[in-house]
DNA sequence: ACAGAGATCATCT
DNA sequence: GATGATCTCTGTG
């Protein structure tokens, strides 16, 4: 299924964040194309919305195209995107297109490359905070646009968590200098 | 290149 | 009291 449709009539947050691969995300007019997701899902061990809604993760079980903001390590902001109630995508990495000067601001001195290389980054760079928790992709600050026509995308194990580690739900656009972390060879 | 530590806090045990 | 969907800096090889 198409990733807009996910968006709109609700999907599997797997294909959402396969199909979010190679898009722009821009959030008041700054990021650039999305070269890495993972997706959490409801039944999923890894994932916070596996132990029912709380008000910290209220945001999880909204309907799809919400906004799920939340504190990661107790210093940095993690942005999703819901794909169906307890369902979402995280948004890893982003390759700079938009905006590059207020990013390098947020971030510091850093190589392009690294702007959005990692949630935490991506979060920081794009100005984002738990005040947009909650809020819709579909208004502003947020724009979904098209970007790559049939992007090459890597598939390779989640990232930094304990439990379900084995899903290969972690997607990537291959040859991206942006990614997070390298996938591991033999991915596709 | 790789390893370890510190920052910092809401939630869970 | 411990644990994270993390990042940065520092020390060593």
């Amino acid at each position: 299924m198409d990733a807009l449709t996910i968006l709109r009539d609700g999907g599997d947050p797997v294909a959402l964040a396969r199909g979010l691969i190679g898009r722009k995300f821009l959030v008041a007019g700054a990021g650039g194309l999305i070269v890495e997701t993972e997706a959490y899902s409801r039944d999923d061990a890894a994932s916070h919305s596996f132990r029912g809604p709380r008000t910290a993760n209220a945001a999880m079980f909204g309907p799809p195209g919400t906004i799920y903001v939340y504190r990661s390590y107790g210093l940095h902001w993690c942005l999703n995107i819901v794909a169906a109630p307890g369902a979402a995508v995280l948004l890893r990495a982003l390759a700079p297109t938009h905006g590059l000067d207020v990013m390098a601001e947020r971030r510091g001195p850093v190589p392009p490359h690294l702007l959005c290389a990692g949630p935490g980054r991506l979060a920081r760079a794009l100005g984002v905070t738990g005040v947009l928790d909650g809020a819709s992709l579909f208004g502003p600050p947020f724009a979904l646009g098209p970007g790559i026509d049939a992007p090459a995308v890597l598939t390779g194990p989640r990232i930094g968590i304990s439990r379900d580690t084995e899903r290969p739900w972690r997607f990537g656009l291959s040859g991206s200098r942006s990614l997070s972390r390298p996938f591991p060879k033999a991915s596709h």
